[in-house]
DNA sequence: CGTAAACTTGACCCTTTTCAAAGCCCGTGG
DNA sequence: CCACGGGCTTTGAAAAGGGTCAAGTTTACG
């Protein structure tokens, strides 16, 4: 048995309770009938191919998502083709609650790799909170963090300028990389985003992202090469982004 | 009776089945049992003098709130003193989710007018959740409906330019002011919001905020004065902000 | 081995920031 | 009643950070 992973698309098991992703300490563990109930209300898998979308912006959806494995993002884009990344989705977040609220969706899903993930049909969501209230708080649990993480996003992208936008984007990704078990041991994670994904993310320039990556780089204070990435003086990044370190917590899975 | 509004601290009813919030239109409404629910969770009142502190941030709180009258915004800052306004808070908002999520508040909560709000002990959430799944659902509405804002934010701050975050920001508040019956017959809000609020909501710096402001003021699209908003001509904002102008919807208040 | 995508780099320009200072509004106190 | 002071707004001038344009290089992959 493999583990998921953040790079390619492996098919999820098909039962729930032998979730790959389950075994890891990542995620509060669930109890039998909860596991049984989401393994029911799952209506199946599948696998989407890199670079390809997921969700389209502004269309209605009636499906919800859970990452499994591979590397996503949500977006929002205005008409001339400027776009935001929200935020990056990795194994085990859930995809697409918003549409439960605004029947259309209001941001875009495209993946980076290959994913594959678990589809729950949206209609059978409040169903959810009435059988299993944990589960419904969890759903608010993921709610919440998905939140702050844009909160994060947005104090980045409106406060910090270049250097330290780039200093924190690598970080917080490196960390949830690494979070979820996917370092190596020189402590390097599998990286397929783009400059230009990085550039979207932070609200800068190709060219400008380019450059002070490279800045960075030069700095000694990371390495991007053959799609991965390794913070070589993460204490020094930290210190330009003013990362603050949340303790690592479990996260509920559906 | 007087309806609460967003300028000054109207202390809530004693009784939730009485809410003056849930008079108007826009809140869907409860069943007799979920009132009394929330009644009996409801620990109390507090009013909160203007231009101070309810959350004060990274500092963990025990408490959620929904906002019953008056101002107030959510935000994060940098050790240097840069601030970034996440979003604004308008009677009916949840406040406080996310710190059950991660107990330390990763943001902190300001008023800008004086504020009345409902007090709700933050353990007793997961009880509501398992007592009235309706609410446990309508929580989780409200915090993927923060979300969706907070998005709209980051797409504005990473991409929008000073025009058009500006024309963004005054059509969102007045939107959001109005659909709460706060608008007069002129269709002018009140607005305590100052440039500075202004300025740290968008991203911008208060001289560039206030220079935007006065050529979009020059130009005939919006005025305020006297502590109130009027769009002279919202279309052309909209315009400016590609502004998609969702359909209202009622909105769960617990 | 060839082509397209992704990454680099240099030069120039423009939007936004920073600095500085004045004006306005309003509540307080003499 | 009017002077004083603090917060908010307004304006101008100069500086800079980041955007845009253009072109070259490297990498990935069929």
């Amino acid at each position: 048995m493999h583990s998921p992973s953040a790079a390619k698309g492996v098919p999820p098991t098909a039962r729930c309770a032998e979730c790959a992703l389950r075994e890891t300490t990542c995620f509060s563990p669930a109890t039998p009938e909860e596991l049984e109930f989401v393994q029911s209300y799952r209506s199946g898998t599948v696998i989407i191919p890199p670079s390809s979308t997921l969700i389209r912006e502004r269309q209605t959806h009636e499906r919800l998502y859970t990452l499994y494995s591979g590397m996503a993002f949500r977006y929002k884009t205005l008409s001339d083709g400027r776009r935001q990344i929200l935020n990056f989705l990795l194994p085990g977040d859930l995809i697409g609650l918003q549409q439960e609220v605004c029947e259309a969706a209001q941001h875009g899903v495209d993946t980076i790799t290959e994913c594959s993930l678990c589809v729950f049909p949206g209609d059978g969501l409040w169903n959810m909170f009435r059988a299993h209230a944990r589960l419904g708080y969890s759903v608010t649990w993921l709610a919440a963090r998905e939140e702050s993480m844009v909160d994060d996003n947005l104090l980045t992208a409106g406060r910090r300028n270049a250097t330290e936008r780039v200093a924190m984007l690598l970080l917080h990704l490196h960390r949830r990389l690494a979070r979820l078990g996917l370092a190596d041991e020189n402590g390097a994670v599998t990286f397929p985003v783009t400059q230009q994904h990085i550039a979207d993310a932070l609200g800068l320039s190709l060219v400008h992202t380019n450059k002070t990556l490279r800045r960075l780089a030069l700095l000694g204070l990371h390495e991007i090469s053959a799609g991965r990435l390794r913070l070589i003086n993460p204490r020094a990044l930290a210190r330009l982004a003013e990362y603050y370190d949340r303790p690592m917590q479990q996260v509920p899975l559906v």
